[in-house]
DNA sequence: AACGTTAACAACCGCCTTGCG
DNA sequence: CCGCAAGGCGGTTGTTAACGT
């Protein structure tokens, strides 16, 4: 494709910016929003190309940006929904309030992935190196396909929400340019998050969103449940996680929530992706120290007695992990 | 004090996706 | 439907501060 290279001008800046450029990038955009990134540096009266402009400002200028240490929680999000979605970093920052994906990802390159391989955990796979040795070997081939198609379908589900988030936001646009007098700051940056979904309410303190494949709900306490309208839907007709919350008390309600409803869901295969880290094979599966072990291999023995043991089993999963991650930081605490 | 190494993070690069004419 | 421009995303590099020898 003829694509013109934005960077190539000659003259253009490169490299970190200054207090001054920074100055004159928040000005324009304040007054007038960033419209095209790409005329945008000539008008700011900026030496840099447009791209630059738009990493500047989504990555370090935004005044909604949240800045300096993770907090456990999360630190604790971050490893959960990179074990689900892998390194889409847009994905898992959706999920974390006031951070952006180019923090989330350095975070995860210089901290936690180094963390996790010290524990023995690969940050790929989010498996012990034992469990990984243990697939390998074909003991666990079922499991691993089993995996696999939850991986897909989790995957699917994570799509079908970011589908939406962009369908909300055509529409939260659409009602911006209705009405006009608005500030004109209000939507100066779209990163899908929960406070970007348009929410018309039910009545009855539950606010509902549709697509053609999706009904969304959302209800008092932040949760979003993903309702697939089809009537043939081999996937969980219900599925329900919670989106995280701006505010850090918040934040382990919903990731407690969030996993319940992927580990303990109602029927079929709702058992979900994270359970299957867990269920990958049936023995060695004692990631933390000491006396968590007769927990975790207990909650195994009744795995196929109730859907709700999936739920501790992965209870126990990802307290071992972050119960490591945390003693490895500073202070440890039990997630669940 | 000088030098080398490592860690942290900002910024860049190139590919992919989306929207629009 | 097609082609292009613009924006978005993830991987990678560059820079600098902190630390160790």
């Amino acid at each position: 494709m003829g694509r013109s290279p934005c960077c190539d001008k000659a003259g253009l800046k490169k490299g970190p910016w200054t207090p001054e450029e920074d100055q004159k990038l928040l000005a324009y955009i304040e007054e007038h929003g960033h419209g095209s990134w790409r005329s945008l540096p000539e008008k700011a009266g900026l030496q840099r190309c447009g791209k630059s402009c738009r990493l500047r400002w989504t990555n370090y200028l935004r005044p909604d940006i949240k800045r300096g240490k993770f907090t456990v929680q999360e630190e604790q999000t971050i490893i959960q929904l990179h074990a689900l979605l892998g390194n889409r970093w847009s994905a898992i920052a959706t999920h974390l309030a006031k951070r952006t994906d180019n923090e989330i990802k350095n975070y995860w390159n210089t901290h936690l992935k180094k963390r996790l391989v010290k524990m023995g955990i690969d940050p790929v796979t989010h498996k012990h190196k034992n469990e990984t040795l243990m697939s390998s070997t074909g003991q666990s081939k079922s499991a691993a396909a089993t995996l696999s198609h939850m991986a897909q379908w989790e995957s699917a589900r994570l799509e079908a929400e970011a589908r939406l988030a962009r369908e909300s936001k055509l529409l939260h646009l659409q009602h911006y340019q209705n009405n006009k007098a608005a500030a004109p700051n209000h939507c100066l940056s779209h990163k899908a998050s929960s406070t970007n979904w348009t929410k018309p309410n039910l009545g009855n303190g539950d606010q509902q969103l549709e697509s053609p494949t999706s009904t969304v709900t959302f209800s008092e306490n932040h949760h979003l449940m993903i309702m697939p309208s089809g009537e043939n839907n081999s996937v969980p007709n219900v599925t329900e996680f919670a989106l995280s919350s701006s505010t850090s008390s918040d934040v382990k309600d919903s990731d407690h929530d969030w996993m319940r409803q992927i580990n303990c869901p109602t029927e079929g295969v709702q058992e979900g992706f994270t359970s299957l880290l867990l269920l990958g094979d049936s023995g060695d599966r004692s990631l933390s120290t000491g006396q968590k072990d007769e927990e975790t291999v207990a909650g195994a023995v009744e795995v196929n007695e109730s859907d709700c043991s999936y739920y501790e089993d992965n209870k126990n999963y990802w307290n071992s992990i972050l119960n490591l991650v945390d003693s490895t930081s500073s202070d440890s605490s039990t997630m669940f």
